[in-house]
DNA sequence: GAACAATACGAACGGTCGTACTACTAACAA
DNA sequence: TTGTTAGTAGTACGACCGTTCGTATTGTTC
């Protein structure tokens, strides 16, 4: 049986508090400039308490993208499960993650698109981790075309990165647009795209319109 | 007659080459990354005399953003005036493009597709310079477009802005991936993309194979 | 009880930031 | 000539930065 620490407990509620803040702040001002002592005031703390509990700038940074995926996991990934694997998932991904964007979970819009450009040419830890996260999600778009295509629901699609590739494309772009012209335009333009890129591949336009991309 | 101002040509000199190393350290380190300090270092001269060169640093980053248009149209836009308008300028508009920014005539990649993230959601004149380059280079290819539709050279097109829509997002994600994942693999994921597009929409395959996107 | 661990605080550290002011030089205009 | 303007350097200012130190508080463990 594990006991709890209640001091751990604290520190743990703290840093909560600290990054569910911190996140926001980032999305829009970039993780170089979040700051201790801002971050601090904002969650009326001390400078110092907000620096012992991460250790270094560069490791709060790293907490807060761990904080950003997993607000990711929750918002995209996981509602997409309740369809079933394959072009349905793929469909349900696609229109989750343009709800996340265009909803503002975070208010500067996609919180790992914002990061990997601010990070793309500085080597470091955060560049990695950011890194990393946009690969994952990669990855687990590629997978799931990848299942499309042995479920024959993509038939007439062999190279499933390629794909993914576009997606991320386009759904990227929806996402900077519709921040730098604030409208909505883009990810109509979006989905659009990606709808007709999926029924050329051979997708049932029937299943596209039950997910909403139709 | 135009007589020389000595004075004025001296400081313009002096502006030349502060921009031209701001351009570069900016396009790794972000606009807000800039410091006037640091830049009258790099170029050996004193923090309050480039402070007075520019007035302050938001007029700064203006400069930067308008000697970075200058390059982009120097490298993209006039070398693609030898090819007639119409699809052979817009295959040539997109190939000088992804050279441009695999080639990194910024050190970060497309200078304005790190500026927009940055500025993505801070209202103010930076954004708005960078929001009107990229509005101007998105101009540019729709108009490219547009006119290869009144030439019949894309009969099955009718939605130059889709288009465009689309090539800015594959050629932004070929970009930032590149950077992100130090691959040229993702150019070669957007040139396929883009000419099967362009195909698809009734683009003359041999022109294609000429402009170097086949 | 004592010893230890994890937060939290206030204060101070050295450093960099943007900006403002002064002084000086050089180029131009009257 | 005198006066004005543009560039440049030097200096100082206040604000904020990340980090460190000493210390108090609280919770756990022995």
């Amino acid at each position: 049986m594990q006991q709890v620490d209640g001091r751990r407990a604290r520190g743990d509620e703290s840093r909560r508090v600290a990054l569910s803040s911190a996140v926001n702040t980032a999305s829009v001002h970039g993780l170089e400039g979040l700051s201790i002592g801002g971050l601090a005031g904002s969650i009326g703390a001390s400078k110092s308490g907000v620096a012992a509990l991460f250790g270094s700038k560069e490791q709060l940074q790293l907490a807060v993208v761990a904080a950003a995926r997993e607000i990711f996991v929750a918002t995209v990934i996981e509602p997409a499960r309740v369809q079933p694997r394959g072009i349905r998932r793929l469909t349900a991904l696609v229109q989750l993650w343009l709800d996340y964007s265009s909803g503002r979970t975070f208010p500067g819009g996609c919180f790992f698109l914002a990061a990997a450009a601010e990070y793309d040419s500085q080597p470091g830890l955060v560049r990695d981790a950011v890194a990393a996260a946009l690969a994952e999600w990669d990855g687990y778009l590629t997978a799931s075309i990848r299942f499309a295509i042995e479920q024959r629901e993509l038939p007439l699609l062999d190279d499933a990165e390629q794909l993914a590739f576009e997606m991320l494309a386009l759904t990227a772009e929806a996402n900077s647009r519709s921040l730098l012209q604030d409208s909505e335009v883009p990810y109509a333009r979006a989905r659009a795209a990606i709808s007709a890129r999926l029924v050329m591949l051979g997708a049932d336009p029937a299943v596209l319109r039950e997910g909403g991309l139709g």
